[in-house]
RNA sequence: GCGGAAGUGGUGGAAUGGCAGACACGCUAGCUUCAGGAGCUAGUGGGGGCAACCCUAUGAGAGUUCAAGUCUCUCCUUCCGCACCA
C-alpha cells in the first residue's frame, strides 16, 4: 500500500497557509537569509525547469528556516510581456485579464509543489503599484542623462514588430521567436549602461560565489580591449586615418592598411582614380551580403585596392590602402593596420592578394626562427622585436608598453580602450509593458511626466488587431495630452519599456513590497539585501544579471543603497532533458509536473529532481527513476510501524555520520549526495531497526526535501508544532570516533590486505602488526622494506 | 580563433592525492504473493579461476608521487558562450 500522499499534501498545504509559517518575522533580531529564485513569466503552467529551480531554492530556504534564520523567500510574477498581447489578439481578450488568470493558475501549481513562500509579499510587475516605480526610476535616470533618446541603427524583429536590445539578439535572431533580426534606423530610448562598464567588469572579481561560466560570459560581453589608436595619414592630402590595434608591438610590420567598405573616407579617397568604379562595385556587393554571410568563417576574405597610399607614422613607409569585407565598421575605428606575419586573417588576405610581409617578432626558440618567405601561417605568439627601429631586441610584451608610450609622446597614436558593451535599447513598440513616462511638446521638446502623475497607466480599451503597430498609438485619449510645462497640446510617448527593466530591481521591491514613497524602503533593503542565494537559469547569464547589476550600481550612486552587487551567491541550475534534449513543445518531449504530482505527489517529484543530478548539471528525466523515489518514501513511511524501544550503538553511530554528511551537503547544495546518505541510513534502519529518536532525526532531515511527508510523520510522532520549528539534529563528533579502525595495507601502492587495529596505535606497533600479517608474506617474500608510509587511521604502504 | 565546463559500469551519478563505481535506476536469482508496474534478500565494470583469490579498468599518451579518476604537460572528443573584435 502506497502512503496517502494526496491527502497528506493537501492537508499540509492548507495548514501552512493558515498558520502563515513561512512569512518573515518583522523587526527580528535573528540573522537574515534572503533566498531568491528568478521569478517566472506567468504563462499559466509551470514546467519542469520551474520545478527544478524552485525546488532547489525551497530546500535552501527551508534548511535556513529550520536552522533558525529569519528567511525571506518571496515569489512574484514578471507579468508584462508579449505572450499576453498575442493571446489578446488570438482570443479577443484583454492582456490584463489573461495575465491575471495565468497568475492564478500558476499560483495553484506552485502551491501544489509545497514551496515555502511568503505569499504576503507577492508582487506582479503589471500592477500600477509596481510599474509606477519603473517610471520613477526611468525619470531619475532621465534627469541624470542615463536615459536618453537617440537615432541609430537598431535591431528589429519583424515578427514581434518591435526593437530589441543587443543582448536579446541570439545568432542574428530574436531571442523570443527566433525570427531573423533586421537593422532599422529609428529614434529610440537607451539606458547608459556603458557609463558603468568599468565597474561592471571590475566588480565581477567580488563575485566569488558565482559560476565561472557566468563571470566569463559577462567579461566577454563587456569586452574590454586595451590598445592604441595609431594615426596613419594619406600620402596625397595628409588626411588622418586612425586605426585601432591591441598589437602595437607589430606596427613595424604593418605593410598595408584596410578600411571597412562602409568607411566614410573611402568614397573621397577613390574619387577620380582609375579604381573608382571597381571599388564602388565592390562596396555595393558587400552591402548586399547579410551580416551572417559576411562573418561566416569559411567565407573567403575579399577586398580591393583603392589606388591610394598611406604613411606608416613609425617609419614613414608608404603602404597601400585596401578595402575589405573582413573589416567591420562597428568595431574600433572601422580601419585596421594589417600585419600579415603576425595576424592570421591578415596573413590569409596578404597571400591571396600578393601583399608584402615582414617579420617583426621572432620566437625565442632559435630553431623556430621565421622567415617571411617560408611562412605557412601567421606567428601570433610572443618573442623578440626585430626590424622595429629603436625597439629591436626587446621582448614584445615590454615593447608593447614602450611603443604605446612613445607613440603618445610623438603624437602619432593614443592609448585607447575599446569596449564591446553598448548602451541598452529599452524602447519596445508594444502595449503590455511599462509606458515610458515622457511627453513630447512641440514647444518644450521632451518633457518628463511629473512624479505626482505616476503611474502612467495603460488604457484598458486599446484595440488588439495585431496590425498597424502598437495598440497604444491608436488610443487617442492616451496619446493626446497637454504639456506638463506649457499646458499646450502635446503627445505622449507610446513605446513601452523592455520587460527586463521590470526585473532589474524586483529583488529590492520584495524587501518592502507595499512601500509607497519610493521603489523600496532603504531601511528594509539594508536589512535584507544583498540576496544571499540567487537561483535561476543560465539563459540569464548576461541579460537579466547584467542589467540588475547595472541598476544596483545606479541606486548606489543615488545613495539609495550601500552595496555594489545585488546577488552574493548565484547558482545556475541545469536544464531538464528528456531523451537527451531540452523539453519543449516542438519536440513533444514535455513531462508535465502536474501529472507527476497527481500520480506520485509533489514530495516524490521534489525528491527525484534533487536526487537525479547535482543542481548545476543537466538532468535527464527518467520515468523509472521517479518510481524509485516514490518507493523510497514508502519505505521510510513503513518504518513508523516497527519502531524499537532503543536503537543499537551501531545505528546511533550511523545516524551521527548521516547528520554530519547531510548538513554539510545541504549547506553546499549537494542535494543528491545528501539524499544518498539518507537512503543509506534508511537501509541501515531496515537491517538494524530504529528507535523513535533515530526516526525523528531522519524525518527532520527529510523535511526540507519532502516537506509534506515529513510534516505528517512528525505529527504522527506526537509533535504539535510544524517540523520547521524543530531543532535540526546535531552530530556528536565523540560518537563518530571509533575505538578500532580498519587499516588498508598496500605493498608498493597496491592493496594487499586489511588489518583491524586500535585507533590510537603507534606507528611502530602498526608496523609490527602489519609485518605479522600472513597475507602479505607472498608479496614481501623476505625483501627489505625501504619505506613504511602511514596515513593515520586509514592506510599503510610498504615500499619494497 | 578566444573563453568556460566536462569526459568514470548498461543508465543517472559517488569518491579532503589513500580500498574506484557510494546511492539509485535497470538487470539476474531466490523468498513472499491468487496476482503484480507490490514487498523482502542476495548478486551485478571487464577478464581468469571450483574457490580463496589474481589480473585489468576512470577519453588517449607522458610525467610528478610510496600512492593519481583527482596534480602537471601534450593530444582527442563533447557541450556552452563570444567571435573576421583588429
Amino acid at each position: 500500500m502506497a502512503y496517502p500522499f494526496k491527502q497528506i499534501e493537501e492537508k499540509w498545504q492548507a495548514e501552512w497557509e493558515k498558520r502563515k509559517i513561512f512569512c518573515v518575522e518583522p523587526e527580528s533580531k535573528k540573522k537574515k537569509y534572503y533566498c531568491l529564485e528568478m521569478f517566472p513569466y506567468p504563462s499559466g503552467k509551470i514546467h519542469m525547469g520551474h520545478v527544478r529551480n524552485y525546488t532547489i531554492a525551497d530546500v535552501a530556504a527551508r534548511y535556513k528556516m529550520i536552522q533558525g534564520f529569519n528567511v525571506l523567500h518571496p515569489m512574484g510574477f514578471d507579468a508584462f510581456g508579449q505572450p499576453a498581447e498575442n493571446a489578446a489578439i488570438k482570443n479577443k481578450s484583454k492582456p490584463d485579464v489573461w495575465t491575471d488568470k495565468c497568475i492564478e493558475w500558476m499560483k495553484q501549481e506552485l502551491r501544489r509543489m509545497g514551496f515555502a513562500y511568503d505569499w504576503d509579499r507577492e508582487i506582479s510587475t503589471c500592477e500600477g503599484d509596481y510599474y509606477r516605480w519603473n517610471q520613477w526610476i526611468f525619470l531619475k535616470m532621465f534627469e541624470r542623462g542615463f536615459a536618453y533618446k537617440k537615432a541609430s541603427s537598431v535591431n528589429w524583429c519583424p515578427k514581434c514588430e518591435t526593437t530589441l536590445a543587443n543582448e536579446e539578439v541570439i545568432d542574428d535572431g530574436c531571442w523570443r521567436c527566433y525570427a531573423k533580426v533586421e537593422q532599422k534606423d529609428l529614434e529610440q530610448w537607451f539606458l547608459k549602461i556603458t557609463e558603468y562598464k568599468e565597474r561592471l567588469l571590475q566588480d565581477l572579481s567580488q563575485l566569488r560565489d558565482w559560476p565561472q561560466r557566468v563571470l566569463s560570459m559577462q567579461t566577454n560581453w563587456i569586452g574590454k580591449s586595451q590598445g592604441v589608436e595609431i594615426y596613419f595619414r594619406l600620402k596625397e592630402n595628409g588626411a588622418k586615418i586612425p586605426v585601432f590595434t591591441t598589437r602595437q608591438d607589430t606596427i613595424f610590420g604593418a605593410t598595408y592598411i584596410v578600411l571597412a567598405p562602409e568607411h566614410p573616407k573611402v568614397l573621397e579617397m577613390i574619387k577620380g582614380k582609375p579604381q573608382e568604379k571597381e571599388v564602388i562595385k565592390f562596396i555595393k556587393k558587400v552591402a548586399k551580403e547579410s551580416k551572417a554571410v559576411r562573418i561566416a568563417s569559411d567565407v573567403k576574405k575579399e577586398g580591393i585596392f583603392t589606388g591610394t597610399y598611406a604613411i606608416n607614422p613609425v617609419n614613414n613607409e608608404e603602404v597601400p590602402v585596401w578595402v575589405a569585407d573582413y573589416v567591420l565598421m562597428e568595431y574600433g575605428t572601422g580601419s585596421i593596420m594589417a600585419v600579415p606575419t603576425h595576424d592570421q586573417r591578415d596573413f590569409l588576405f596578404a597571400r591571396e592578394h600578393n601583399l608584402p610581409m615582414r617579420i617583426v617578432i621572432q620566437p625565442s626558440v632559435v630553431s623556430r626562427q621565421l622567415s617571411a618567405k617560408e611562412l605557412k601561417e601567421a606567428y601570433e605568439g610572443d618573442g623578440t622585436q626585430v626590424n622595429s627601429g629603436q625597439f629591436d631586441g626587446l621582448p614584445n610584451t615590454q615593447a608593447k608598453t614602450k611603443i604605446a608610450e612613445w607613440m603618445e609622446k610623438e603624437g602619432i597614436g593614443k592609448i585607447k580602450t575599446h569596449w564591446r558593451l553598448r548602451d541598452w535599447l529599452i524602447s519596445r513598440q508594444r502595449y503590455w509593458g511599462t509606458s515610458i513616462p515622457i511627453i513630447y511638446c512641440s514647444k518644450c521638446g521632451i518633457v518628463k511626466v511629473p512624479y505626482e502623475d505616476l503611474p502612467v497607466k495603460l488604457p484598458s480599451d486599446a484595440p488588439f488587431t495585431g496590425e498597424g503597430g502598437s495598440p497604444l498609438g491608436k488610443v487617442k485619449e492616451f496619446v493626446e495630452v497637454s504639456c506638463p510645462k506649457c499646458k499646450g497640446s502635446a503627445r505622449r510617448e507610446t513605446d513601452t519599456m523592455a520587460t527586463f527593466f521590470d526585473s532589474s530591481w524586483y529583488f529590492l521591491r520584495f524587501c518592502s513590497p507595499d512601500f509607497d514613497q519610493e521603489p523600496f524602503d532603504k531601511k528594509d533593503v539594508k536589512y535584507w539585501m544583498p540576496v544571499d542565494q540567487y537561483i535561476g537559469g543560465i539563459e540569464h547569464a548576461i541579460l537579466h544579471l547584467l542589467y540588475s547589476r547595472f541598476f544596483t550600481k545606479f541606486f548606489k550612486d543615488l545613495k539609495m543603497l550601500d552595496f555594489d552587487e545585488p546577488f552574493t551567491r548565484l547558482l545556475t541550475q541545469g536544464m531538464v532533458l528528456k531523451g537527451g534534449e531540452v523539453m519543449s513543445k516542438s519536440k513533444g518531449n514535455i513531462v508535465d509536473p502536474d501529472s507527476i504530482v497527481k500520480k506520485y505527489g509533489a514530495d516524490t517529484l521534489r525528491l527525484f529532481i534533487l536526487f537525479a543530478a547535482p543542481p548545476e548539471t543537466e538532468l535527464e528525466w527518467d520515468d523509472r527513476g521517479i518510481e524509485g523515489s516514490f518507493r523510497y518514501l514508502n519505505r521510510v513511511w513503513r518504518i513508523q510501524e516497527n519502531l524499537k524501544e532503543k536503537a543499537t550503538l551501531e545505528l546511533i553511530k550511523i545516524m551521527h555520520k548521516t547528520i554530519k554528511k547531510v548538513s554539510e551537503d545541504i549547506e553546499n547544495f549537494k542535494f543528491n549526495t545528501a539524499i544518498a546518505s539518507l537512503m543509506e541510513l534508511t537501509n541501515s534502519i531496515y537491517q538494524i531497526g530504529a528507535d523513535k529518536e533515530v526516526f525523528s532525526n531522519l524525518v527532520i532531515m527529510l523535511s526540507p526535501i519532502t516537506p509534506h511527508f515529513a510534516e505528517e510523520l512528525w505529527q504522527k510522532l506526537g509533535n504539535k508544532e510544524s517540523v520547521i520549528k524543530a531543532d535540526w539534529p546535531k552530530y556528536d563528533s565523540k560518537i563518530l570516533v571509533e575505538a578500532t579502525v580498519t587499516i588498508v595495507v598496500q605493498v608498493n601502492g597496491k592493496v594487499r590486505s586489511k588489518v583491524e587495529v586500535l585507533a590510537e596505535i603507534t606507528e611502530g606497533q602498526l608496523k609490527e602488526k602489519v609485518l605479522a600479517d600472513e597475507k602479505l608474506k607472498p608479496w614481501i617474500q623476505g625483501k627489505p622494506i625501504k619505506k613504511f608510509i602511514v596515513v593515520p587511521k586509514k592506510l599503510a604502504n610498504l615500499v619494497l
